[in-house]
DNA sequence: CTTTTATCTGAACAAGTGTTCATATACTGT
DNA sequence: ACAGTATATGAACACTTGTTCAGATAAAAG
């Protein structure tokens, strides 16, 4: 046999990509084989190169996929407004996006190691662009006064390892909401900027 | 052959936990095949199952080895002071630790779910128990109202994300030196908690 | 020196790895 | 109805995987 009734690419090709990322996400890139991934979506092995080239192209695409959606959704919603206004714009945004797409956030932080040199460069450069993104925020209210910071990189950082943390342990089953656990973020980080109480 | 000259399993017992270390530490659990370890040691793969019984209780015994010595000694440096002293040694103390033992840090975080179930769960005990030595200690500081804070756990998860983030760029050949970050953060530290300034 | 014990080698095992490809089938356009 | 194309199968490839074990060697004990 070959070809079973129904099949098309354009549905092949997102299950294929969807697969990957459930599996890569629960049990890590190097812990999954073909063999699962196609088990996953229906089909037999070979088939799966229809729509990638190798295994290392399926997680770097993924993880391109992610980071160029996250920066693009970013750039698409922040607005032209004061630092102390759009810093908490950009932790809600940011959280917002990593509570919601979990497994593509977790992959993009977990599997940097699996990545070939060159795949490597590229999404690191990513990343850097996003991270840039909330440092030139700190920055700019730096020099406004509103934000009384020592040292902005490391507050930058601090910032997004801090929300970072909360993708581990969230599940959308715990003791307080989405909405919730972002308020209370929003208050933290105007306390490591700096920035008076009240203002929240 | 059998048994290089000058061999002991007192040498290589300990040699066999620090290449496994390494190399976990450098390309991940799943993706270290024995041989390499075994390689790394300057021996052959079998000689390995002197000292593991396989792999995955060397991961565990790396892991389990770092949890208990990693609480240990905070809880054999650790005094009787104020609250707001204390989360600042607590602090010191876990970034000394954290950027000094790095690799067994990182595995730690990274390869929690490559432990067979047992295993998880065991190891999943003894960090939790780290964790609530801070959180126990905001909770002090919170109902002597030194500490202003709206949710102690979320507090401490934040504290702990952020903490855990250094561990990821540090490498001691920055711009800052290591008693510059820890200075860093125990100072973003004390504003997450609500503690006025000129108190660090 | 001889015996015993601890330690390592080298080879083997069955199972699993990523990837390729001839072949077969179902769909698309004529 | 027919030809052509896209998409799947299933088997094969060479190689790596974790683990086992009989046999060899070095150190320790008597």
């Amino acid at each position: 046999m070959a070809r079973t009734s129904g099949s098309h690419a354009l549905k092949t090709g997102p299950k294929v990509r969807q697969a990957a990322l459930k599996l890569f996400a629960l049990y890590g890139y190097a812990a999954v084989s073909m063999r699962q991934i196609a088990a996953e979506v229906g089909v037999q092995v070979g088939a799966l190169y229809n729509y990638t080239p190798d295994k290392q192209s399926l997680l770097y695409d993924l993880m391109h996929a992610h980071l160029t959606d996250l920066l693009q959704t970013w750039r698409s919603q922040k607005t032209d407004i004061a630092p102390e206004k759009l810093v908490l714009q950009f932790v809600t945004c940011h959280l917002n996006y990593h509570l919601d797409k979990s497994e593509a956030v977790f992959i993009a932080y977990m599997e940097l190691r699996n990545l070939s040199v060159l795949n490597f460069v590229k999404i690191e450069t990513l990343r850097k662009n996003y991270e840039l993104e909330l440092e030139s925020i700190i920055i700019a209210g730096q020099r406004t006064r509103v934000f009384l910071v020592e040292d902005p990189k490391i507050t930058s950082f601090a910032i997004l390892g801090m929300l970072k943390e909360v993708g581990t342990w969230f599940d959308g089953e715990g003791r307080l909401t989405k909405d919730e656990i972002i308020a209370l973020y929003r208050d933290l980080v105007l306390r490591m900027l700096g920035v008076p109480a009240s203002k929240s």
